[in-house]
RNA sequence: GCACCCGUAGCUCAGCUGGAUAGAGCGCUGCCCUCCGAAGGCAGAGGCCAGGGGUUCGAAUCCCUUCGGGUGCGCCA
């Protein structure tokens, strides 16, 4: 028996943009069946097929696949949904088909040759960690703007989960064919910066021997001494009593700098690099707020108004004061929104608008913007100036990121070694470990929020997501090892030219039709923004693992080393490297080191 | 008051952008190591998918509404 290499297996009826991802494969087999039903008057003609899919039916005993053509069609048709399946089924002739039925409401499901389950086996060892990977995104070029964090000290624990978010994002989405940018706007035009120059200010009074005055509203934390003394060093005693107007914009300069290097160290720790930095100071002075705001002035969205009070808590002070407001509510937000205070200043909306804009001019098709649960009430408003700005042709999605709760054995955990008031990013990745740090921040929708309690990430026991899948890993290794031991050639190469007709278990089998699905769920976890999507999946093919080991451990034929028969070892263990080769390459996407052993 | 998010097994959560009999871990009950890593696995019990309407071949998923929890609501960023 011989195989088609797997690259023919489309046989240029691949979707472009999705290679290696059997499902378009047998979708598009589908799509053919029912155009050529078209043409011999069997269905209408123009139906649209954008609804028809195929997908892993949830229970195996419905086949390896499954397409709800017949019932996406029935009514636009005119027809039921059996004789449509009925009649697509006689015209699915593929060789990789062997078996369509009918069943339910009108699902036709498929059964596939076991062939196709050991090219999926091959394809993964051909690809290594590049099986999976998908032009689906056709370059396209994507900005993903994440952390910003404020640049006045150390990251902290609420900034971890929106790093590692936006990271896992951005690698998902070049995994899956986007041109990825990275993005960090650092926030370093408002008052906050004024005060992180005071702080420092004092701090460096205390590098000269004077005493500290951290006011109340000044930043308290350690993390400034080091700031004093690098000014101590450029400056001596020269700033010493002299007021604040010829000291401030200098030292603002200079420890905003400092904290921007910090917070680099910090996203470093994570496993996480920008590519762009994006200051919003930078756009003051430039007119590029101005020529944003007359942008949208030119579309008749901006006038001087004056909003009504907030509902619910009415600040004490309030008073109506006239302001120019953009006319949000044009694009679907609630209010429209200041974006001048009333001294004439900008909001601190309006920079975000300006840049907003220039990320629309730097030719991004598509942005997403990474923020903390508490900037909901920002939604809004931004989407209806990136609407406007780029008369509604690229689309912005803020993915609203959940707070983490940090416990350990169950208490809350408070720590703050460095900062003074909260838990640093630092404290988190020293205790738990870049890898557990990211991978659990993972195991969540975004916008659920998290426990994270530092015992438990570091358990070793099957009640740790991470842990059980390096476990699974670190099997497919203890495998492979002992096979080599035995004197079998366990190389990917070997292995993916090896004779894989003795895989023929159901068990085995399945496994294999679980890896297919990988390349699948790379393209919905992307398309949805979702990289949890691919923890979970983890979790699921390392369970199959683990249980496909024990059943070795009853039928003997199961188990993957198979003593005086290294042939069919090979078939087997060619299944449990591609295993392996799907972990790290989900882990990966992560951003988590695979482990290849636990001892 | 308004907006957004959430509500799924006793607990913590998935549920593949509308599919078939709603899943996993923990906890509970009972099993499996002379045998590839038992740091594992198997089986069982456990559900009005918060409640009520609607949309359609079909709803945990979409729309409306009620209840309950979280977050936000001009001159902070």
């Amino acid at each position: 028996m011989t195989f088609r290499p797997w690259r023919r297996l489309g046989d240029g009826r691949n979707q472009p943009g999705t290679p290696m991802n059997l499902f378009n494969d047998i979708r598009a087999v589908v799509i053919e069946a029912l155009t050529k039903m078209a043409e011999a008057g069997e269905l209408p003609q123009g139906l649209d097929l954008s609804n028809v899919a195929v997908e892993p039916p949830r229970d195996p005993a419905h086949g390896d696949m499954a397409t709800n053509a017949a019932m996406v069609l029935a009514k636009p048709a005119g027809m039921k949904p059996r004789d449509i399946a009925d009649r697509l089924a006689a015209r699915l002739t593929d060789p990789r088909i062997t078996a369509a039925e009918v069943a339910g409401p009108g699902f036709l499901n498929l059964r596939l040759a076991p062939a196709i389950w050991h090219d999926v086996v091959r394809a993964a060892l051909k690809s290594g960690v590049d099986f999976g990977r998908s032009d689906m995104g056709a370059g396209s070029r994507v900005n993903v703007e994440f952390v910003s964090a404020n640049p006045t000290g150390p990251m902290h624990v609420g900034h971890v989960r929106g790093a590692v978010f936006g990271d896992a994002l951005a690698r998902l989405l070049a995994f899956s064919g986007h041109d990825v940018t990275r993005e960090y706007y650092i926030n370093d035009g408002g008052a906050q910066v004024d005060v992180l120059a005071r702080s420092a200010y004092e701090r460096y009074r205390e590098a000269n021997g004077l005493e500290p005055e951290i006011r109340e509203g000044l930043y308290p934390g350690d993390y400034l001494i080091p700031v004093g003394e690098a000014l101590k060093e450029r400056y001596g005693d020269s700033l010493l009593d002299r007021p604040e107007d010829e000291w401030l914009a200098e030292i603002r300069d200079f420890a905003t700098e400092r904290m921007m290097a910090m917070i680099r160290e910090d996203l470093a720790l994570l496993g996480v690099q920008m590519d762009v930095y994006s200051s919003e100071k930078a756009l003051y002075g430039t007119g590029r707020i101005e020529a944003a705001i007359e942008r949208l002035q030119s579309q008749g969205l901006i006038y001087r108004g004056v909003l009504e009070p907030p509902k619910g808590k009415l600040p004490e002070d309030w008073e109506a004061r006239e302001q120019l407001l953009f006319k949000s509510t044009a694009h679907g937000d609630d209010v429209d929104r200041p974006i001048q205070k009333s001294d004439g200043a900008w909001t601190y909306f309006a920079p975000d608008i300006a840049y907003h804009w220039d990320k629309i001019d730097r030719g991004f098709d598509q942005l997403i913007d990474v923020f903390g649960a508490d900037h909901g009430g920002y939604v809004k408003r931004m989407n209806a100036a990136v609407k406007a700005l780029s008369n509604g042709r690229v689309p912005l999605d803020i993915k609203l990121v959940q707070l983490v709760k940090l416990f350990k054995n169950g208490e809350p955990f408070k720590m703050s070694k460095r900062a003074g008031t909260f838990v640093t990013l630092r404290d988190v990745v020293e205790e738990a470990g870049a890898d557990v740090t990211r991978f659990i921040m993972l195991t969540r929708k975004n916008d659920a929020a998290l426990d994270f309690d530092f015992a438990k990430v570091l358990e070793q026991s099957k009640d740790n997501p991470v842990w059980y899948v390096q476990y699974a890993n670190a099997r497919v290794n203890s495998v492979l090892r002992r096979a080599r031991e035995a004197g079998i050639d366990v190389d990917d190469s070997t292995l993916a030219a090896a004779d894989l007709t003795t895989l023929a278990h159901p068990a085995e089998l399945a496994l294999a039709a679980k890896l297919a699905e990988w390349p699948r769920l790379v393209e919905h976890a992307a398309r949805a923004h979702e990289p949890h999507r691919v923890a979970f999946f983890l979790y699921e093919i390392a369970s199959d693992l683990h249980s496909l080991w024990n059943r070795g451990n009853d039928e003997t034929a199961l188990r993957f080393l198979q003593e005086g028969d290294a042939a069919t070892t090979q078939g087997k263990i060619a299944l449990v490297r591609a295993v392996g080769v799907v972990i790290s390459s989900g882990l990966g996407i992560l951003g988590v080191t695979p482990m290849d052993e636990m001892r």
